[in-house]
DNA sequence: ATAATAGTGTCTTTTAGACAATATCAC
DNA sequence: GTGATATTGTCTAAAAGACACTATTAT
């Protein structure tokens, strides 16, 4: 392998990111992932990624990639900096650092097949985190998703998966799909739209099949849940 | 600034890893900085840190630094990933980009002198927060800063900051140090020793001063305090 | 004895969680 | 009408927070 330094004397590195990229479809929580396309792994399952470039910034790098994966400019949703991976031999080509990233995004059309990832799909987190993934991605991935769990106890993150405007009723399936629970729709409701500054009632209303119209909110970003909804004790 | 291409044709990165050291010295939160003996930056406090070296993991690469930062082999207390930090013009020299760790350690004997370190310190983190740092230092330790005083309110992680044995007022005194608030003993007394395997009581006893002799507690490490504590409630 | 700290008990308020009851839709 | 979902209200249990009180030390 490659272990060279840079015209400075410095151990030269190639730094990547790569991408955990989240979405609640048909009430399941959904991970996208790509086929490699060039050894090594060849054809095996990855998280979607790839080289920063000499002048770019990180978290330019990290919309850069989801964008083309996407194909969707102005990813609506979350984008936060998960961990980095840098083991020296968990890329066989040369010594590589990835900086992963974390991105929550509500239910989106499918991957553009014409766009530059080969086959970027959604695969049910739980089938993801049960197949032989690329590189150290099973552990990324791993991380990515106790992550998202994780935040959404105590953030009002979960809105990043719904789209601008949504119900409460949206929400909660939110919240079931990433913990993979069932939650009390009378007290999420309360709880939900009794903590300040969380949700902010749009004053309009949806039909969503049989039942009662549904009151439309929008998210507040940055609010946290004080004190915090908690996997452990929901229910 | 140099913007090499390393011999397989990807852009050449330089990796560090920087180090927030915090402890709780007099009843506050401290953090270790070095001063830098050259440039860029000469004169001015850094955090410490160095590069990753070529065949290097990197959790090891932040445990060597520390250990010679510090002078101790085998730290105590805590060490995990903070975030990573890659601007493209983070450092003159050349593209660099930073893994930062976050460490928590009980009271150390002062830094090593005639260590590797130039001049390491504990530095009060109020104060080394309202100085200009090297590079982008100051955003790092800030970080650094705020997630050890969020994750004290969920998991049993004050205890990284006492000796294998400690009172509970000494495990206040750090909440109190760390979130720089009061918290009534009484209350704090209750809720420590009645979230289930946070404390092991060692059975035995110590006498500080006057009053009465304070039980000795072990910490279980990995224990996570469900319910939280919470900085905007408790007081 | 007095001051100081450790630890327990008690009360009030807040919140979680269970669940009844009502509102408003599709059919 | 029936069945489904939204929303509000009520009750109980658990925990937070205020604070009285007891225990054990140094001085």
């Amino acid at each position: 392998m490659a272990r060279t330094r840079n015209s400075d004397g410095y151990p030269s590195f190639a730094v990547t990111v790569d991408l955990v990229v989240l979405t609640v479809r048909d009430d399941e929580l959904q991970a996208l992932l790509v086929s490699r396309g060039e050894e090594p792994y060849l054809g095996r399952r990855a998280l979607p990624g790839g080289f920063v470039r000499p002048d770019e910034d990180l978290p330019d790098a990290a919309s850069r990639e989801l964008a083309e994966e996407t194909g969707l400019h102005q990813v609506p949703g979350h984008l936060e900096q998960l961990a980095t991976y840098g083991a020296p031999d968990r890329d066989p080509r040369m010594r590589v650092v990835s900086v992963a990233y974390l991105a929550l995004a509500p239910e989106l059309p499918d991957p553009r097949a014409g766009s530059d990832a080969a086959a970027a799909t959604w695969v049910p987190a739980r089938r993801a985190l049960s197949q032989r993934l690329a590189f150290d991605h099973h552990r990324i991935l791993r991380d990515g998703v106790e992550r998202a769990r994780a935040k959404l106890e105590y953030t009002g993150l979960g809105a990043a998966f719904c789209p601008p405007e949504f119900t409460v009723a949206r929400l909660r399936r939110v919240y079931e799909a990433v913990w993979g629970v069932e939650l009390d729709p009378r007290n999420f409701h309360r709880k939900v739209t009794g903590t300040p500054g969380f949700l902010v009632d749009t004053g309009r209303t949806v039909v969503e099949g049989p039942g009662r119209p549904a009151a439309l909110f929008r998210a507040d970003p940055a609010a946290e849940l004080s004190p915090p909804l908690t996997r452990a004790r929901l229910g």
